[in-house]
DNA sequence: ACATTGCCTTTGAT
DNA sequence: AATCAAAGGCAAT
């Protein structure tokens, strides 16, 4: 299904209008990417191994570095997206966020580089993170030159990162999470199907199969079937989402830490209440999280 | 078996 | 300068 239309213009520079909302800002700042970067109007990432740009102007999305069909995918932009969001919509607290950051999509990112990134995720905050993934990137990826002669690194494969020692992986400042990224690279090296595997299983029992990696516990799998594989029904719950929830839906409570059985209880209620995109539901309220930091305190 | 607790590195914000 | 919280997971109680 395509959803909007597209044309080349001159040195290559692809024009995509689409038919549904899209939210560039909101796409590529709200916390579920980690490699790009806005400067003066555009941006910039790297993904699927390329250097690309992207630039919003009048409804308009121009795009270089990539093919017309990978940006549709990779900005989820095959997609109607009104009729999800009108499916989530129960409510008026999700409406309001909606309303906030209408356009905002789920990225299809690569299920390797997911699981590597939110395995790095753990206890940390973005900005944290994204120093930890350049790290990784500078270390094992492939040097890249985007076409304004700025240097970036690929993601590594998990050959190259499997390569590192466990040593190396350390001093790209990963902390403890170093034995986690350097067992999960070597047993993933080693089983090119692993992706293809998991895909294919029911969403428990996907769920489970992740967490049999070191490092990958409910919250981090349930980010890699959202953001890696598509499973939109997954309801990552961490700290800011675990606040909204008691806040907008009164779950829970939060004098204690997380449990497990908590954790379960807002997955269950918000899989219920918010339908088979509960997981663009989460996006979009942790999109608007800043708005209820004061219930931190 | 099941739930709870303390610890794990490093960084950025106050 | 010191303290704390950060898109958590794990092994020991």
């Amino acid at each position: 299904m395509t959803t909007g239309r597209t044309d080349i213009l001159a040195h290559g520079v692809l024009v995509y209008e689409p038919a549904y909302p899209l939210n560039l800002d909101a796409t590529l700042s709200c916390g579920q990417l980690f490699r790009w970067k806005k400067r003066e109007d555009t941006w910039q990432g790297v993904a699927d191994g390329r250097v690309i740009s992207l630039c919003e102007n009048g409804g308009r999305l121009y795009c270089t570095g990539c093919s017309e069909a990978f940006i549709i995918s990779y900005l989820h932009l095959d997609c109607a997206c009104d009729a999800i969001v009108s499916g989530f919509c129960r409510d008026a607290h999700i409406t309001a966020a909606v309303r906030r950051i209408g356009g905002l999509r789920i990225v299809r990112q690569d299920p390797w580089e997911c699981l590597i990134s939110y395995i790095c995720a753990q206890n940390a905050n973005i900005p944290f993170i994204t120093r930890m993934i350049e790290n990784l990137c500078r270390a094992a990826g492939r040097p890249v030159t985007a076409p304004d002669e700025t240097v970036r690194y690929a993601f590594p494969t998990p050959a190259a990162l499997a390569a590192l020692s466990l040593e190396e992986i350390r001093v790209c400042s990963l902390g403890y999470r170093a034995p986690y990224i350097y067992k999960t690279a070597a047993a993933i090296a080693a089983d090119s199907g692993w992706a293809a595997r998991i895909r294919k299983l029911p969403f428990e029992e996907a769920r489970r199969a992740l967490q049999a990696y070191p490092g990958i516990g409910p919250k981090v799998a349930d980010c890699v079937l959202l953001f890696g594989f598509q499973k939109y029904e997954s309801f990552p719950v961490d700290v800011w989402i675990r606040m909204i929830m008691h806040r907008l839906y009164g779950i829970g409570n939060l004098d204690t830490s997380l449990t497990p059985a908590e954790y379960e209880r807002i997955r269950r209620f918000a899989q219920e209440h918010f339908g088979p995109y509960a997981g663009y539901a989460q996006e979009y309220l942790f999109a608007v999280r800043e708005s209820y930091a004061d219930e931190i305190f």
